[in-house]
DNA sequence: TATTGTTATACTCTATAACTATA
DNA sequence: TATAGTTATAGAGTATAACAATA
């Protein structure tokens, strides 16, 4: 092993090293200004990014990768501040829907603008760079 | 505006939602499979990465960017757990310092170790993308 | 007076277990 | 019996405010 020329085991290990500092380090900041900035925790603010259309309770709790129990109470308190609803479910009465009210979409819509806003240190990158981010990320979601 | 080629601000958007869903949404199975494997939460990992040497309660909450009190608690439970012991810094009295004992050596060792394993859709990168990804993101933290 | 760290309080998130209503 | 969702409970994280010890 050439000291110069690091193993491609290392090689990933520094890379992946560095995007865990920005992520959830330098980026912390961030998450802490989007939730004073909509009073949403981050458990809060994923269940409104999923309501994309009205889902059960169990899906949320699928996403989210918790126990069903704790979306119970996230989705009281989205309730009590008028951001979504329960509906009943056609076919499955033990199923319930959790849909946006006109409130909760619009906050939503302005939460997603917000999240999606790239850093400075993002958008100030060369179009190649980018790219490549976006394909890379994009395959590593597909995968 | 060509609709074949967007703007830079929606590709730097583009990859930046790409990276957010990848890093919190499909990387969140890991972070809930340490918090099990080390019975340590992310704060109290973050603690124990901070703790390269002693260091006073003050500055552990600054760079969590949250309240001292909090830090209180989760050193208390640290402690209890024999990671980490409260010393008396020299010079002032009001000082505590935070030092990792030696099973917290051990253990903050083999966390790091484990944090840093890049997951599959990064270690199958080619070698141009990790040197591109390790050039990007340790530019970004140091700006 | 100002600073460091703790305590008190309230709210949210998290998990597990027991429960209700429905399938 | 099995499943969807709720309730009960306990432990942890978060913030703010009030406090003790020290500077």
């Amino acid at each position: 092993m050439d000291v110069a020329s690091p193993s491609k085991a290392d090689l990933a290990r520094e890379a992946w090293t560095a995007m865990l500092e920005f992520f959830f380090v330098k980026g912390r900041p961030k998450v802490l200004e989007l939730w004073r900035e909509f009073d949403l925790m981050p458990p809060q603010q994923m269940v409104l990014g999923l309501l994309d259309e009205p889902r059960p309770m169990g899906e949320l709790a699928h996403h989210m990768h918790c126990d069903s129990s704790n979306i119970t109470g996230i989705v009281d308190r989205l309730t009590e501040r008028g951001l979504v609803e329960r509906r009943a479910a056609e076919g499955d009465r033990r199923v319930k829907l959790v849909a946006l009210t006109d409130e909760g979409r619009a906050m939503r819509t302005e939460l997603i603008r917000r999240r999606t806003e790239p850093p400075e240190e993002i958008a100030a990158l060369s179009d190649s760079d980018l790219r490549r981010l976006q394909r890379i990320f994009s395959s590593a979601l597909s995968h």
